[in-house]
RNA sequence: GGAGGUGUGACAGAGUGGUCGAAUGUACCGGUCUUGAAAACCGGCGUACCGCAAGGUACCGGGGGUUCGAAUCCCUCCGCCUCCGCCA
């Protein structure tokens, strides 16, 4: 969430930037500047009654000593009316602070600079577009079929057992999956990323931190007896891992990663967007993560985003770049690139990487903060992307690599997977 | 799951209900010394809010309570440790 310094110091910048995404936020802005002024000043006064009502105890303690009990029971009797009106503060103060924060929480991020104003992803930006753009619908199979036909992903069988959405890999579709899974993580180290192996549940203060609760509770699975939460995304646990810490500013930038499943209820979704691999309620995914230093993390991003581009291009998957319009991106966000590989036989884009730079906005969550060099304590900048979520990679992979009725992987594949065609 | 213990500043670790925002050590910053460094010595060193400042207020795992007054007592939740039970 923004800041209220930053709120108290740059409204008129963040209602110009929030615009962007199609919202006029200037209500809640002045009614949070409005509230925030209101406790500053009920405060004062909470804060005067209670130094008054110290000085008193002070005096009765002294009074206690010196054995002058009748005084101090007679500075007792002076108390009560102090104690009953701090109460009364205070409990006005904690109400006004719960409206306040429900404002806080319901303003997304703001756009970056360099972000367009826009409210769908008709607006994005292509920054870039790789490889060569085939339309081979007419002569290849979608994925879903070549994916029945070869035996290697069965989603009759995950819908029998669990449902739609969470399908069985097998046989070469289960190496595959392992196998990528591999590449992608030693990419991920060589680049110099610290791998984890996080928990696949969090509980609600880490779903807070990244922005996941409260507003998109409902994308979530929620464990209702441990009040758990599957992870929709290793995000979560791996930027929670800092959560309440003070870092040193000579171990920035942090860089971590780390492959889980990821879980996502998917309300609402139909059609050929939920096709096949398209989009799952489990699928796995290696994520990278950099806690940052506020003037490197632009440079940061961009060494993200080559880092994604590197592994596309490993994997010989045509690819564009889009940088999201304002009112494209995360709640969280400041800037987003989103990766696109060709879907050949769909005819179409899917989205297979999203990287971010959140700046601030989940670190004030996470309160996670770092010493600069004047000694103050300053929050840090996060960062993510997915390097790279795997079931529409392994989609372009077959749609694109198909050869004689086979699929052939790429070469920088083959010692992951152990085996060159399927 | 049962019994007991424990949770303090970046870290380690003291703390009889009033003088404790908190000893001490480490780390860190500044200085003296040194050709330089180390060591030694001297000084500084939590966060947030209000205030021009002096200063005030809050915070000792979270929440609640007792009391004029709570790091210190009570309740509760959470984490960690030990023992027992169960178990991949």
């Amino acid at each position: 969430m923004l800041t209220l310094n930053h709120i108290r110091e740059e409204r008129d910048q963040i209602i110009k930037a929030l615009s962007k995404r199609g919202l006029d936020v200037s209500e809640s802005i002045d009614q949070i500047i409005s509230q925030d002024k209101e406790r500053r000043s009920l405060q004062k006064e909470l804060d005067d009654t209670l130094a008054e009502s110290n000085a008193l105890s002070r005096q009765i303690g002294e009074l206690m000593k010196s054995g002058k009990r009748n005084e101090a029971e007679e500075v007792k009797t002076q108390t009560a009316g102090l104690k009953a009106k701090s109460t009364e503060l205070k409990d006005s103060m904690q109400s006004l602070e719960a409206s306040m924060n429900e404002l806080l929480y319901s303003i997304p991020n703001t756009p970056a600079d360099i972000v367009v104003a826009g409210k769908s992803e008709e607006d994005n930006e292509v920054v870039s577009t790789h490889g060569e753009q085939v339309d081979l619908s007419d002569s290849c199979k979608p994925h879903w079929d070549l994916a029945k036909e070869k035996d290697i992903i069965d989603f009759d069988l995950g819908a029998k057992v669990t449902g739609a959405g969470f399908p069985f890999y097998k046989g070469k579709g289960a190496k595959l999956q392992r196998g990528l899974t591999r590449f992608f993580l030693e990419k991920a180290e060589e680049a110099g990323y610290l791998e984890y192996i996080p928990p696949h549940m969090i509980n609600a203060d880490s779903g807070f931190g990244t922005g996941q609760l409260p507003d998109k509770e409902g994308q979530m699975y929620h464990m209702e007896n441990d009040d758990l939460y599957m992870i929709p995304t290793a995000e979560v646990p791996l930027t929670n891992i800092y959560r309440g810490s003070l870092v040193n500013s000579s171990d920035l930038p942090i860089k971590i990663c780390g492959y889980t499943p990821c879980f996502r209820r998917e309300a609402g979704s139909y059609g050929k967007d939920v096709r096949g691999l398209n989009r799952l309620h489990q699928f796995d995914k290696v994520e990278i993560v950099q806690i940052a230093e506020p003037n490197t993390s632009d440079a940061a991003l961009d060494t993200m985003v080559d880092h994604v581009k590197g592994l596309l291009e490993a994997l010989e998957l045509p690819y564009r770049i889009l940088r999201l319009c304002a009112g494209d991106m995360g709640f969280t966000a400041a800037i987003t690139y989103d990766f696109e590989v060709w879907s050949a036989a769909q005819g179409r884009w899917l989205e297979v990487s999203s990287v971010s730079n959140f700046r601030t906005f989940q670190a004030n969550r996470l309160k996670c903060r770092y010493k600069d060099a004047d000694g103050k304590n300053q929050l840090v900048h996060t960062l993510n992307g997915s390097a790279l979520a795997l079931p529409r990679i392994v989609a372009a992979l077959l749609e694109n690599h198909q050869q004689d009725g086979d699929v052939v992987m790429p070469k920088a594949l083959v010692p992951f997977v152990g085996f060159e065609r399927i």
